[in-house]
DNA sequence: TGCAATAGTTTCGACTCGCTACTATTAAAT
DNA sequence: ATTTAATAGTAGCGAGTCGAAACTATTGCA
């Protein structure tokens, strides 16, 4: 079996497991891009919580993700804030009861990574994150990484400061996921 | 990073893939669904060709690969063919134009993995079939293998012979997936 | 013979998804 | 300073997914 047969193989392979875990309802009353986005929300900072962030992460269209986001409202998981600063903007803030769907909930696919020996997990979550990265630099997309990793922080007492925005961050501003993030 | 983090993590991966994946339109007219039930009919066997097989395969109802398979007949790229032994059932085979379009389109993402070292892509392809197959066991679903691969395959000359469905295979039936194998 | 299981379909409601058209706001160019 | 272009978000359309439930038509049992 040659590398390009490998691809076709693993491509299926990502398409099934994503599936396999899709059509189990881990994620309670959410569809899968419902969970995505919420997910998605709890871990980025503040300055990306827009529609069309999470549209660029979800890779879809900022029209879906308008509206995966009224739908997540509508349940209450999220609050949506308009901005002070451009009043186009909007940013969603994850509600407790969003928070509280997020933890941690089990599933099949989980367990069974559980079960990897520790070395094949190292190797899944490296490759995996590789291929993620690679695709986005590839199509000139976001690379959704951490604050306090960007190229864009400078480290100050009791957080740190984006030279790009030009704006003082927080503790948890810093550890959390920025659109803007591109690696030091 | 614990293995529970990890578990974590590569759940949200190999979702994230497989949304950048569907986001490229490297499957032509179809949409992912779409596209991952005809390459699924164009690899089964005569004998794992039903709306239900299907279902099993990508972990979904009757009722909605109903719905794509009739998608796909409208759109001429698979043929409806009624059993003669057992009147419910249905067997979809595909077209000549169904199968130029399964071939090998090429993707960000097949592109991204062939960079890949090939001892890393051993490694991924292996632990995704592992953790594929660890699911179907978990939720005892049918594992999907190659015919020839199964323990009620007896080689004969020409092909084989089948001792759970008691019918002789010719030699393409037991090259291709069957929806009754069982491992050895 | 009669009843339960099976194969497939249809319909419903909520939703995704890409698309186009549209409003409001902000930024840039003249 | 004013026009023009870009940006942020939304609404509506059509095709389709998805689970669930209700519904035929067969087939298999007891």
């Amino acid at each position: 079996m040659n590398d390009t047969t490998h691809a076709l193989a693993i491509r299926e392979l990502i398409d099934r497991l994503s599936r396999l875990n899709a059509a189990e309802d881990w994620n309670g009353p959410l569809n899968p891009s419902q969970f995505a986005a919420l997910a998605y929300l709890a871990r980025a900072n503040r300055f990306s919580r827009s529609p069309s962030h999470v549209a660029d992460y979800l890779a879809t269209t900022r029209g879906t993700a308008s509206q995966t986001l009224k739908a997540l409202a509508r349940k209450k998981l999220i609050n949506e804030t308009r901005s002070e600063a451009d009043k186009r903007s909007i940013r969603y803030d994850v509600t407790g009861d969003g928070r509280a769907l997020l933890d941690e909930p089990a599933s099949d696919l989980s367990d069974v990574i559980d079960e990897l020996p520790s070395e094949t997990v190292e190797c899944l979550a490296g490759s995996l994150k590789t291929l993620v990265l690679a695709i986005l630099r590839k199509r000139s997309g976001r690379s959704f990484g951490i604050c306090r990793s960007c190229r864009h922080f400078a480290p100050q007492a009791g957080g740190g400061y984006c030279s790009l925005l030009e704006v003082p961050l927080n503790k948890s501003d810093s550890e959390e996921i920025c659109h803007e993030h591109e690696a030091a």
